[in-house]
Order: structure tokens, then sequence, then C-alpha cells
DNA sequence: GGACGCTATGGCACCGAGTGTCACCGGGCA
DNA sequence: TGCCCGGTGACACTCGGTGCCATAGCGTCC
């Protein structure tokens, strides 16, 4: 195998992604039973587990090769850079799609950060987010990467990443765009609050 | 009743809350089941539901009150006041414990902050607390809540709670302290950060 | 070509979190 | 005494997730 069955569980997964995200954005998340998502993909409830760990692993596709890629990227960046401009860099561009995928990615990130139960998970996703950016801001910093500095960067930084990501929902703007501006609030200690008033 | 029966109901919510710490501390939450807990609290498992929605929920005492109180909080700041300042002062004021109340702090923090399926489950409970932060912003600087600075003040705040108590945990200084070195960090956008090197 | 092994899959039984329902008990009240 | 009502227990059920075993497809090696 290694070749026509990986390719042939590739297809599998990619199937019952695409039943997922069809019928979660159809009803509510909680509504829609991992038996109505087998059945919409073609395959049995146990096999569906054995593709995707829990119910809403199905609506990230594979996080874990983004934040390889964003580690990647976060090694990759220029020293002569600020922290913080290093890693909207890579935000940034760990988040560049195509045109044509952005409906997909509109598509996963309403999900995303409107459904409670996939909220909730999130969460725990993010935790591996954080910790690649903390350890790049420690090699930057020469800090431990389990203090307070690189940690706060970290959830800071992926709060603005996840504000610009809300605010790029609703609006039309491009992401690139709001990524910067969240990420310009944020090392400029929000100017427009600076002096009260 | 609604005077016998309304303490004896809080009664055993707090003989509920008392043995769910207990177990949860002394064993993996997701190993410890419902029915440990309500036979530890010499009552049902219905019963026990009837007192936590979730069974993560008995970890969290009253946090609704918390929120309320920290929106009382909020809305009582000096407008002279910057306001990221005025967001410290409520977030160490909310969590002003008295001395023999911090060990209680601690262990559910401990809980909240490391186990998996609580830190997921946190992240429904913060999101009351940006939205009220998120108003607070909105009215000190006539934004929209739901625009993208007041969202990002509330969650990029919060982060630096959330730090704040991580390091709190860790070492052996007052929350205070802790979080009032995030705060510094987060309005003055990371100094140390600035100039490359 | 046949035996072997690996992998994807299905079916089944099981556990644990929640939830709806009904029946019961106790205490206040007319 | 009879009624009402809130807290409780018992039971059954749904659904997410897991372990186990059996089977089918396919590639490999003898």
């Amino acid at each position: 195998m290694t070749e026509a069955a990986g390719d042939a569980r590739e297809a599998t997964r990619a199937r019952i992604e695409a039943a997922a995200l069809e019928l979660f954005t159809g009803r509510d998340f909680e509504t829609v039973t991992a038996d109505e998502v087998a059945d919409a993909a073609g395959i049995s409830r146990r096999t569906f587990f054995r593709h995707f760990a829990t119910k809403a692993d199905a609506v990230w596709g594979d996080f874990h090769a983004h934040v390889v890629r964003l580690e990647e990227l976060l090694a990759g960046t220029d020293d002569a850079q600020p922290v913080l401009a290093s890693i909207c860099a890579a935000y940034v561009e760990v988040n560049d799609y195509a045109a044509e995928d952005l409906p997909l990615l509109r598509q996963r990130m309403r999900l995303i950060l409107t459904e409670p139960a996939l909220q909730a998970h999130s969460q725990v996703r993010y935790a591996d987010v954080d910790r690649v950016v903390a350890e790049h801001v420690a090699r930057r910093t020469g800090d431990d990467p389990h203090s307070l500095v690189p940690r706060l960067v970290a959830t800071a930084t992926r709060a603005a990443a996840t504000t610009a990501f809300e605010t790029w929902l609703i609006g039309e703007g491009s992401l690139a765009e709001d990524l910067h501006t969240a990420f310009d609030q944020l090392a400029g200690g929000f100017p427009g609050l600076r002096r009260p008033d």
C-alpha cells in the first residue's frame, strides 16, 4: 500500500471533512451526530473516529501541519526585525490562502469562532500555537519560554490573530490587513487608549 | 421553605463542590466520574447534574457572580484613569482574596489551567468576561463594542490576566504583583521586544 | 500462484456525560 | 387533613468516544 491505500485514506478523510462541514454549517454543530456525518460520507461511525479523534476535529483540517509551518516561518524570520513584527509576518504568511480557498476558510473559521463547542475545543489547539510562539520569543529575548513575557506575548498575539479573524469574517477587507491592524494596536500599546478621553 | 430549603440547597452545592475539588486534585479530572463525585458528596448522580450543568462547572464556584462583580468594578472606575489601568485595577480587585482563601484559589486555578478538559471549558466562561471588558472599553472610546479595538483589548487583557495567574501559580509572589507586571508589559507594547536584540 | 502481513474498515459491546420523566418525600399552608 | 411545591432518587435514553475482533483488499516474498 503506502501509495494507493494512502491516497484512498486521504480521499475518505477529505470526504468526511466535506460532509462534516456541510452538515455543521447547515445545522448547529451539536445537533449533528457523528452517525449522520458518517452516513453522509458513506462510511461507518467507527471509521469516522479513526480519521478524526473528535467530532470537532473534522472542522480543523490538518491543523498540525499549520502549526509546523508557523514554527518554520518563525525560525526563518530576520533577527533584525522586531519580535512582534516577526510574529505578525509569520501569522500573515501562514494564513495566506489562495483566493479560491478563502470561502472554505471563512466557513471553517465561522464555525470555530461561533459554535460554543468548537470555541471550547479551539483552546486545546491554540495551546500548540502558543507554545511555538513562546519558544520563538524566548529564543529572541533569551528568556525561559515558560516565563511571563514569552507566554504573554504568545497568548496576546494569538488574541490579536483571533480578533483579526473575527473582524475579517464580519467585514469585507483582507485578512492580512486586519492582522496588521491588530498587531499594530498591540505593539503600540493601544495608542488610542493612552490618554484618558 | 425558601429559607430552610434554600440553605439546604446551598449546603449540598458546597458539599458537591468540595468533594469534586478533592477528587479532581487527587486524580486526573477525566478519570473521575460524575458518579464518584456524587457518591463522595452523598447525593445521586442526577442531583449532581441538577446543581452543576457540567462536571467542569463544579470546579468554577459561582463564576457568574465573579463576572457581575467585575462589571460593577469597571463601571465604577475613574474616567481620568487610562483604560488599561482601569481594567487592570478591576482585575486586581476582583481577584483580591483573603489570605485564607488563597489555597482554595490556587487549587481551582491549577485545575483550570492544567487539565485540558477544563482549559477547553474555560473558553466559554471567558467569553462572558471578554464581553464585559469590551463593553467597558467601548464606553470609554465611543467605539462599537463589537469592533476590533474593544474586542482586542478584552481578549489581550484576559490573556494578560491568565498569564499572570500561571506565573503566580508557579512562583511565590502575590497575584496583584503578577497582574501589574503583565498589564505593564501589555500597555507598554512589550518594551523589552522593541528593538531587535 | 499461494501464503503472509499490513492496513482500512465494519460491527459490536461498553463506558461516561448529560437529559427527560416519573415517582416520592418533606415541609409550609389553608 | 389535604394540598402544593421544591429537592431528590431511580430509570431509561441519546450521543460521543473507545476497545476488540473479524473481514476484505492489496502488496510482498517464497
